[in-house]
DNA sequence: CTGACGATTCACT
DNA sequence: GTGAATCGTCAGC
């Protein structure tokens, strides 16, 4: 996957977010382009990785059995919209939520290339140089754009955060379902194939998959 | 108010 | 492979 912009970038609308099929809307995201203008800094990356969270339904998401706090309160939103929350008190975890109002699914972005503002990843995360560590893992991805918890619910058809499609196709045979990470609390549902990965993608987080 | 813990990462053995 | 870092969140008292 090339690290260029194919086209101009077109702002995913609130119609992609909104369709009720979470796992899908995962699995399409991989190869859109997250960008992220703060402060007039604009950074991008490509989705290279993915993950769905499957509602009320799903033992592992924060909103299992439609529980509500003042965390979760923005799973339940209209699609569109960012959770962002903290995780083992240092990560700042991004995630898409889908869906129409009061359905609480959500996409974690697992890992991103990058694509604009390489130097101002490299300053965010205090990485001297380029590899595929710089936007592997949800922890690294916010961290490389700059995205805090502070964004939780800021809605992902604005100018400081949006998704794009830039007319890049990952081709079908190079996506892979696989279980999802860190979710072994989830018991069954820990088996999902709920994780969409770009195939030999060095970006990918966890261990290379096997042939 | 208190304590346990996490959709992780990184350094170290 | 193992363990520490580090703090907001949440359930329970």
């Amino acid at each position: 996957m090339k690290a260029t912009i194919v086209s101009p970038f077109n702002k995913l609308p609130l119609s992609f977010y909104r369709r009720s099929n979470v796992v899908k809307i995962a699995k399409e995201l991989l190869g859109k382009i997250i960008v992220t203008t703060f402060d007039g800094i604009t950074t991008t990356g490509r989705i290279v990785e993915t993950e769905a969270y499957n509602g009320a339904g799903d033992k592992a998401s924060h909103a299992y059995g439609n529980r509500r706090t003042n965390r979760t309160e923005v799973m339940f939103s209209e699609g569109g919209v960012a959770y962002v929350y903290l995780c083992y008190g240092i990560h700042h975890l991004f995630n898409v939520v889908t869906n129409v109002k009061d359905t609480p699914h959500a996409v974690l972005v697992r890992a991103v290339e990058p694509m604009i503002g390489i130097e101002q990843m490299l300053l965010r995360t205090g990485k001297r140089k380029l590899d595929s560590t710089l936007t592997k893992g949800p922890g690294n991805v916010s961290k490389a754009l700059g995205i805090h918890t502070r964004h939780t619910g800021r809605s992902l058809t604005g100018d400081e955060m949006f998704i794009a499609d830039d007319g890049y196709i990952v081709k079908p045979a190079a996506v892979a379902a696989t279980m999802r990470i860190g979710v072994d609390y989830a018991a069954e549902d820990a088996l999902l194939p709920y994780r969409f990965i770009v195939r030999d993608n060095p970006f990918v987080s966890g261990r290379k998959l096997k042939l």
